[in-house]
Order: C-alpha cells, then structure tokens, then sequence
DNA sequence: CACCAGGGTGGTT
DNA sequence: AACCACCATGGT
C-alpha cells in the first residue's frame, strides 16, 4: 500500500509544476498521445510540426490525405507506417463523433470505452487523452508509476494496475493534481529512477535497490 | 556499439 | 493469463 499524495507532495516540491501538456488544443493533444508511444517527446513534436506544415493538422484533412503523405510527416516519431495509418483511424473516429466539440460532451466512462475501441489507442493513452485533453480525472498507469511502486514496495509482489489506479484516485482527487502527478513521475521517473541495470549475476533487470528517495 | 524513448497489437504457450 | 516479436526513428 502506498501513500500517493504524500508522493505528489514530494515530487511537486522537487520539480514544481510541469505545465503538461505541450501542445494546443484538444486534437492536437490526440495526436501527441499516439505520437508519442515509445518514442521520445522531441520526436513526436517533430511529427507534429510537419503535419502543420503540410495542413494535416485538422481532423477532416487528416483522414482524408493520402497515407504515404502522412508517412513521410510522421516519420521522425518512429513506427511511422502503423503511427500513419493510427492517425487517419484517429482522425475519422473525431469526425464520426462530431468532432473535439462532440467528443467533449461524452461522460467520461462511456469516452473511454470509445477510445479504446479506436485502433492504437490503449488503456493508458486513453487515459491519456482523457486527461490531458479533455480535462477528465484519469489515472495514467505508466511503466514509471510501476517502476516507483515496486520500489517503494520493496521485494512485496508488484501491485496490479487497478491497485495503482485505485490508490491514485483515492489519494489524488481532482484533474489538476492528476495532469501534475502523471507528468511528474515521467520526469522524475526520467532522472532518478531510470535505468535499472541488469544484474550482474543474473543479467535480470530484477528491483535489487530500495530507492527509498520519496 | 547497445540501449532507450510519455505503447499497442497480434500470435503463441 | 502470461509471455513474445514486432513496429522504426533519433539521441546518448
């Protein structure tokens, strides 16, 4: 069992605000999410600012331009073939909802539903998206936030991700302190916890350290 | 050179 | 249900 407030306490006080996320308006913000899987942010911004430039940046032209033209936009990002084809389905699935706007006036539980149902989009960038996007209060279950549980844990087994979502939700209440805290385990996640190397002995990248820093 | 970056999908055991 | 390979570019 974790205290998470007590954590988003810590961090906010460490790294302060983070501002997420970069990027303007709510389409946009889509976009980023799927850009940026697995890929680093500069990349996914680098996708972005070429669809921009090539006017691919609303959602009707998106889903109407030409697949290979979309490639070549998002190829900075990586997996650029299935990211491509991700966001054409993204962008038809915002116009069969009436748009951002549309989307906007969906209880949160039912646009969650919707969004996973659209190709490429998985739990946590729905969550994501719901988020970031549409100001809803989701929890974001990342690699980082298991990564910190676990060692905040010990050698317990690591908690399952609807753990992690319930002791999110019941410590951090609202949206803004949800946007904050997603962010900030990213960056802390990033520049203290990461890079787990592999054991020596074993060569399995096991939690033999008790980082005990929050 | 190996490894990582703000995952998701489809197939196999 | 737990694993696995795959997608692919750009930075360290």
């Amino acid at each position: 069992m974790i205290c998470f407030r007590s954590v988003f306490e810590n961090l906010i006080s460490a790294y302060g605000p983070q501002g997420w996320w970069p990027g303007e308006g709510r389409f946009e913000i889509m976009l980023g999410a799927v850009l940026v899987q697995r890929t680093a942010w500069r990349n996914a911004e680098t996708a972005i600012d070429s669809l921009k430039r090539a006017g691919l940046h609303a959602p009707e032209a998106l889903r109407a331009a030409d697949r290979r033209e979309i490639e070549r936009c998002v190829r900075s990002a990586g997996f650029f073939r299935t990211k491509a084809e991700r966001l054409k389905g993204l962008a038809a699935f915002v116009e069969e909802h009436g748009g951002v706007d549309g989307l906007a006036a969906v209880p949160t539980d039912r646009l969650r539903d919707l969004l996973l149902d659209v190709a490429g989009i998985g739990p946590e960038t729905a969550d994501a998206i719901l988020l970031y996007a549409f100001d809803r209060p989701a929890v974001v279950v990342d690699a980082y936030l298991r990564r910190l549980a676990q060692r905040l844990l010990g050698h317990e087994k690591p908690p399952s991700d609807t753990d992690l979502r319930r002791w999110t939700e019941r410590d951090l209440n609202h949206s803004a302190a949800l946007n904050e805290f997603h962010a900030l385990v990213v960056v802390h996640g990033k520049r203290v916890c990461g890079r787990v190397p592999r054991c020596s002995q074993c060569g399995v990248r096991h939690f033999c350290r008790t980082g005990r820093e929050l």
